[in-house]
DNA sequence: GTACCTTTGTGCACCGATTCACAATCGCGC
DNA sequence: GCGCGATTGTGAATCGGTGCACAAAGGTAC
């Protein structure tokens, strides 16, 4: 298991126990066991075994792990002991909030960059940095040696600022806007579309009230009707 | 194919499929093939086929699917032909740029209220909303009819808004905050954490940049000694 | 009415991820 | 230094999801 590829599930994963173990030291817990950690990241304890095995042997039979030292190997692996320069793109409501997100900060991703192609919030102040225009994109990346861009435009101006990002040469992007982007190969995307979340859970809400209603009776005719 | 229970994984692409499909439609097209589907929702067409066969077989061979009557079926079968009445607690930047956001409202969730514990927030406007303060949640649960809950609090506090959201009879919740919350069986909860998507990034860049320097020669030799 | 073209619906093989279950191993107390 | 209780690390079974590949079936043109 001393090969490098974790799989994308584990990867997932790694961040909320990361979190967990930094609750653990502040806490002055010293080592942790699987079961435990299992317990506060809401998964089994199997599975944050096998994950945190990916990584390497860093447990101790009988005891568990070292905090101090796996919060040290996740990072590691997660490429969390360098800082990530970040530059988020529409200075919209949820750019604002993006921008002023203690949550970046306090894992090492600084926003050096807030853009936005109307010329009136160019100059405007949102926390530590102005808005900038987003021709100056490529000069941002160059100067800040950005990686990492954050979509927060409408869905109809996404793929044109993908497009920008990844000639400016950011490699890794995060879309917020409620559209599917294609990017080259060498690119990374992830997606979080905040309206997709509340549609899937009134998929379940009212699957809930619809087999409410059939094990109330009546409306079980529908699935199998009484002999 | 034509009882209920959806994979789980075709209910999170169902909301991409309905976005693409709207799109279709006020393009003015009539009928779509499974293959212009996947090509615009970004997956393959085989997927496509198979996820829109467990709603039944509303496809026509050698034509393809009726845009209109598919946009009915998925909203149909995604509960959102009805309206969503939904509470946010945490009148923090996310909690009014969620509360602001065109999505929402766009597919039929409403926000209903906005909460938060802090006094000097209560009677803040925000859009067509006031601040109201988070003790009258019960009251407004019941007064709209709130079914979902969104979950905008720091970290330290979300276990507790869970739980009062629990207590006032919300049933679905959506939790911005960084922090594993618990919830009786009944109640269904989605996290959406903001830093666990950019820390996700980071790994792969952090490989990129790995497998880059293997790939340019030297740092092989700690993957595999040359002979 | 028939032949051809297109596209669906799905059986099947495959793949990654989950979970179980247990041998291997450690620390500790005596 | 030995035995016991705790906990890891991982084979093996299992499960859900993916994608291929093709038969079934509708539309269209002549």
């Amino acid at each position: 298991m001393r090969d490098r590829a974790i799989p994308e599930a584990t990867v997932g994963r790694l961040p909320i126990y990361l979190r967990a173990l930094i609750e653990m030291a502040e806490n002055g817990a010293a080592t942790i066991s699987s079961g435990d950690l299992a317990e506060a990241a809401g998964v089994n304890s199997a599975k944050v075994r096998k994950d945190l095995s990916y990584l390497g042997s860093y447990g101790t039979r009988g005891v568990g792990y070292d905090v101090a030292y796996l919060i040290h190997q996740v990072r590691r692996e997660l490429g969390l002991t360098q800082d990530w320069p970040v530059l988020i793109a529409g200075a919209g409501n949820l750019g604002h909030a993006l921008s002023n997100y203690k949550g970046f900060s306090e894992r090492g991703f600084r926003i050096v960059a807030l853009v936005d192609n109307a010329e009136e919030k160019v100059g405007e102040r949102v926390g530590e940095i102005a808005v900038e225009h987003i021709d100056r994109l490529p000069e941002i990346v160059r100067r800040e040696d950005v990686a990492i861009g954050v979509i927060c435009t409408p869905a109809g101006a996404a793929q044109e600022v993908a497009d920008r990002m990844v000639a400016g040469g950011i490699r890794s992007i995060l879309n917020f806007a409620p559209a599917v982007i294609s990017v080259p190969e060498h690119v990374s995307v992830r997606k979080v579309d905040l309206s997709i979340e509340l549609q899937i859970l009134a998929y379940y809400e009212q699957r809930k009230a619809v087999l409410a209603a059939v094990k109330g009776g009546r409306a079980a005719l529908d699935l199998a009707p009484v002999p």
